[in-house]
This record gives structure tokens, C-alpha cells and sequence, in this order.
RNA sequence: GCUCCCUUAGUGUAGAGGCCAAUCAUGCGGGGCCUUCGACCCCGCGACAUGGGUUCAAAUCCCAUAGGGAGCACCA
């Protein structure tokens, strides 16, 4: 304490440093060093939201701590009925990195590499380690149950490989031949008996059409491709431990050694409840404005709400590698962001739901001048042009309709609807609420991030704001302009 | 039910046997700033799930209990 006093005098600088470079580190992974090589592993089937960044940056992150390589693999396999990749998807996700930072070395997508992973297969089918099964997916369950081995499993290498052929050869429908790795049919974790590592799919997929018609699941084509494209470490969410284990028994078999998994726990943020195929529908359907569409929670409904995206980087730094599962409110993610919004964003005055109020005995009408930012006057200052009637938000008429109140810089009134009367000039200790005037103000839409939408008027000074460009407004939240819709200014709820 | 994982303040997080009467953020409470804002700034509040071990010493290691989560898909 005595030092720390000493210092404050000696060098109050010093102070001040140590308290701003502790910032969240990452902990240490065992056995990084040169060459340290993670992947990116987007599925696009729509938008990257903020449920995944926790993989994009930590990966990213990651990289940049051990000078490595970063490798953008679309995970684009074919997918299931619900869930299924789509050609703007790619699109998407490459924007959505990009806006959040991240910085890839090179891209790979799974649907070329499809020979790749039957050569993979063949060599697990000629050493015995995968069988073609055809039981039906409900025989495969019960067995898996009762950890009985099927007829299957005793084919020899040479039949498999006959049966593969066919299956390769689109001789079989969707569900009538599978690949099956031969583990156990007896492990005690019953979820590991005999998994599919290949199935049958005569969908077509967006970039390589009906070429194939067997293609991996994730595990067997993550077996092959953290290997074959030098994966050091793969960094995934504890969802996928299984996957590790899968993979794992595919290396040792063929004798290889494979990279190290680390795992994070799950997130969820509370309040926000994000469904990429919902997202999907709703935008295709026009239900939702777009991939902007607060709803959505994607990337690109961030950037649309004022975003920065080192907010969403040092939020999911904050959480760490933790391997709990987590629920964080989603005032976190707001804190973040408003704590580099605040210094920059100017203040304005909007009024949500207007009511007219005519001021009687104004003395005279004038110019009132405020700050941009109170905090920052150097930032220059905004001049509004009074006369004897302003709007309100009806929300503020509500709650003060009868008392005395301040419009804010302008002048004391005692607020009602229809008529306010005046009662000067001097800045008094009472409630102060924001006002616009009835002359020049601007018609907005709010975009709030429920999908919602409030209607109301700001002052004439926001018709200049450019878009993109986040601001306050005052008692309001901050909020970010995104252009003309009419005569109607668009902007987009950011959080409070 | 089976398998795996997790458990530090309201919510997250740091902590890898003594430096911990425990870090930081957010939240909450109070105050400040005042061309007077729900923003910002300052101060304060608040936690090692429980029970046993091991050890001179445990938030940190071991065991059990309780609570929570994930997987058990021919999705990723």
C-alpha cells in the first residue's frame, strides 16, 4: 500500500500500464511450437453467427500466438434433410470471417476431396478395419443396443471391397449401404459401437452436383483430412469428443500419429436463441429483411447493429478455454461493445413514439447548442432550432405528464400533452428527457434486435450521419444508421 | 439407462501444493461528472458445491456424494 502510494507519486504511469496490459491471456497448449497448424471447420448452411465465433477466433487466436497456420476447411459434406450446405453460404461465412478478423491461410472444401477420402476407405476396408453393413438404420440401433455383432461384420476384406465398389457405383439407394468402422459392437459406451464412417447420399450438393454418391461423415473425413492436411492441433467444442475417439482408433490402426485435440465447453448466451435453419427459411421466405436481420444473430446482423468486432474477439477471449459449459448473459457481449462505442459515438436526440407538445409561454424562440459528446467537447458541438413546439416519446409523456421537467439544454416545462407550460430557462435539478423540435426533425426507424421496429423522430442533425458510422441516442441506446428507406432514416438497435 | 465431461462471487473468468483472509470483467449498491444521458468515471458488495482423505501445507492432488452439461443419428 505504502508502495504502491510511493509510486502513484514517483510514477503514476507505470501504475496505469500494469493495470492495462492484463488482459485475458490463453492458456499455454502442450506441444505447440513451429508449425503449428489448426483449421477452421464452417458447415455452410447459412450465415456464421455469434454461436460460432467461439471456434473462429479461438483457432484464429490460437494461430497467431504460435506464429502458425490457420486452414479454412468448408465442412461441406452433404449434410441431412434439415441441414444442407447452400452455394451463398461460402459467400457468407467468407464475409463473416473476414469482418471478424480472422486471417486464413488457405481454403479447402471436403466436396473435393471425396476420392481422397474413398482411398482412405479402401485402406480401411483391405486391412479389415471397415465393413459395408446393410442393415437397415433401425437394425443397426437395436444392435448397437444389445452389442450384438450383425452378419455384416464377417464379411471378408475382398467382399467389403466388392460391396464398397457398388456402393461407390451408386448401385445402392440412400440407406440401403453404409461403411462402418469395426471397433466394437460391445464398447462400453455404447454410442462408440461400430460407428458410420460413409453412407449413401444421391442429393445434390451445391458445388459438385450428383457426382458422388457416398459421402464421409465427419469424423472419418476429419480422420483423413487433420491428417493429410498437417493439422498440429485441432481445437473444437466438447461436443465433438466422440469425433477425437473415432478419429483416434482410425490412426492408431493405420499406425499414424495424429494431431492433439483440445476442447472448449459449449455457449450459450442467454436470451438469445439462434437457429441457423430457421434463419435459413426465414430469409429465403422474405419473413426476415436478410442475413442483417437482427434475429438472425448472424455476423452480418452485428455489423448491421454497430458492431465492432473486436467486442465479439475480446468477449469470447474473456471466456477462455474453459471446458464447462457455459450460459453468459447477453449483456456481456453489450459491455464489450459498448465499452469501444462510448468514446466515439456522438449523441443525438430521438424520440420513439412522438408526442406533439406545445410550449405556452416560451420566451422566444432561438438556437440551443449541445455537445456531440459531453465527455469529449473537443469533438465540436450541434446547434437545434427551437420554436414553441417539440415532440416527446410517448413513453416519457407517460411518465412525467403533469410534473416539471427539462428538455434537455432547451428549457423547463411542466409536461402534458397538448400544452406544456413554461417555466424558464435556468438548468434546474429535476428529470431530464430528450425532445426533438416539430420543424426539421427527422422521421427514423428503428430496428430493435427482436425484429421489431420503433417509429419516431430525431433532430435534424442526424440527417448528415454516415452510415455505418454508430451513435448515440440519448436515453436511448446506441444505435447505427444504415441509410434512407423514403424519406425515412433506417437504423439499426446496437443495446443500451 | 449407458458413456464422457464440468462445478471459484448473481453471471463468466484467473488460479496448475505454500506468493490466495483468492484475479479481472460484468452485475448490484453508493458516489462523481454536469450544455447534467439508462453512457462514462470512482468507491463498495460478493465465491473456492458437500463430505472424507494425502500433505508440515490444498481452491489447487485422490475418493465418494450432490448438482449441471454433452453424446448415445446413415447431421455437423
Amino acid at each position: 500500500m505504502e508502495q504502491e502510494a510511493e509510486l502513484q507519486r514517483l510514477a503514476p504511469d507505470l501504475l496505469v500500464r500494469e493495470k492495462k496490459e492484463r488482459v485475458s491471456r490463453l492458456r499455454e497448449l502442450d506441444g505447440a511450437g513451429p508449425g503449428f497448424t489448426v483449421r477452421l471447420a464452417p458447415y455452410p448452411s447459412g450465415a456464421p453467427h455469434i454461436g460460432n465465433t467461439r471456434m473462429f477466433i479461438l483457432n484464429d487466436e490460437y494461430a497467431r500466438k504460435y506464429g502458425g497456420k490457420l486452414i479454412l476447411v468448408f465442412d461441406d459434406t452433404i449434410g441431412s434433410e434439415e441441414k444442407f450446405p447452400s452455394l451463398e453460404s461460402y459467400t457468407l461465412m467468407e464475409e463473416g470471417l473476414r469482418w471478424l478478423g480472422v486471417r486464413w491461410d488457405a481454403v479447402y472444401y471436403k466436396s473435393d476431396r471425396l476420392e481422397l477420402f474413398y482411398s482412405w476407405a479402401e485402406r480401411l476396408i483391405s486391412e479389415g478395419i471397415a465393413y459395408v453393413c446393410m442393415c437397415s438404420a433401425e437394425t443397426l440401433r437395436n444392435m448397437r443396443e444389445q452389442g450384438k455383432d450383425c452378419s455384416h461384420r464377417h464379411h471378408t476384406p475382398d467382399q467389403n471391397r466388392e460391396y464398397w465398389d457398388m456402393m461407390v457405383g451408386g448401385k445402392y439407394r440412400e440407406g440401403e449401404a453404409v461403411l462402418r468402422a469395426k471397433t466394437d459392437m460391445a464398447h462400453r459406451n455404447p454410442a462408440f459401437r461400430d460407428r458410420v464412417l460413409c453412407r449413401i447420399s444421391h442429393r445434390e450438393h451445391p458445388r459438385v452436383g450428383r457426382k458422388y454418391s457416398v459421402w464421409p461423415m465427419l469424423e472419418f473425413s476429419w480422420a483423413v483430412d487433420d491428417v493429410e492436411l498437417g493439422m498440429t492441433h485441432v481445437i473444437r467444442g466438447k461436443d465433438l469428443v466422440m469425433e477425437d475417439m473415432m478419429e483416434r482408433f482410425i490412426w492408431e490402426r493405420l499406425g499414424i500419429t495424429g494431431p492433439r485435440f483440445e476442447h472448449f465447453g459449449l455457449l450459450r448466451i442467454k436470451g438469445v436463441k439462434i437457429s441457423k435453419s430457421k434463419s435459413m427459411a426465414e430469409v429465403s421466405s422474405g419473413a426476415y429483411t436478410g442475413w442483417d436481420d437482427p434475429r438472425t444473430w448472424s455476423l452480418q446482423s452485428l455489423a448491421a447493429r454497430g458492431f465492432r468486432p473486436e467486442a465479439i474477439r475480446n468477449f469470447i477471449l474473456s471466456l477462455g478455454m474453459s471446458l464447462s459449459d457455459i450460459e453468459v448473459p447477453v449483456d456481456s457481449v453489450y459491455s464489450e461493445n459498448r465499452k469501444l462505442l462510448e468514446p466515439s459515438a456522438d449523441r443525438y436526440f430521438f424520440v420513439g413514439r412522438p408526442v406533439m407538445t406545445e410550449i405556452s409561454g416560451l420566451d422566444g424562440e432561438g438556437v440551443v447548442e449541445s455537445y456531440l459528446h459531453p465527455d469529449r467537447p473537443e469533438r465540436g458541438s450541434r446547434k437545434i432550432r427551437v420554436s414553441g413546439r417539440v415532440y416527446v416519446s410517448s413513453a416519457d409523456m407517460d411518465a412525467f405528464a403533469g410534473r416539471e421537467v427539462r428538455l434537455k439544454d432547451f428549457c423547463n416545462v411542466r409536461l402534458a400533452p397538448g400544452v406544456s407550460e413554461f417555466l424558464g430557462r435556468e438548468n434546474r435539478e429535476i428529470q431530464r428527457i430528450q425532445w426533438v423540435p416539430a420543424e426539421g426533425c427527422v422521421a427514423c426507424r428503428v430496428v430493435m434486435p427482436d425484429g421489431s421496429t420503433v417509429e419516431g423522430f430525431a433532430e435534424p442533425n442526424v440527417s448528415g450521419l454516415q452510415p455505418d458510422v454508430p451513435v448515440q441516442f440519448e436515453r436511448f441506446g446506441f444505435v447505427n444508421p444504415r441509410g434512407m428507406l423514403g424519406d425515412t432514416m433506417l437504423f439499426h438497435y446496437a443495446h443500451d
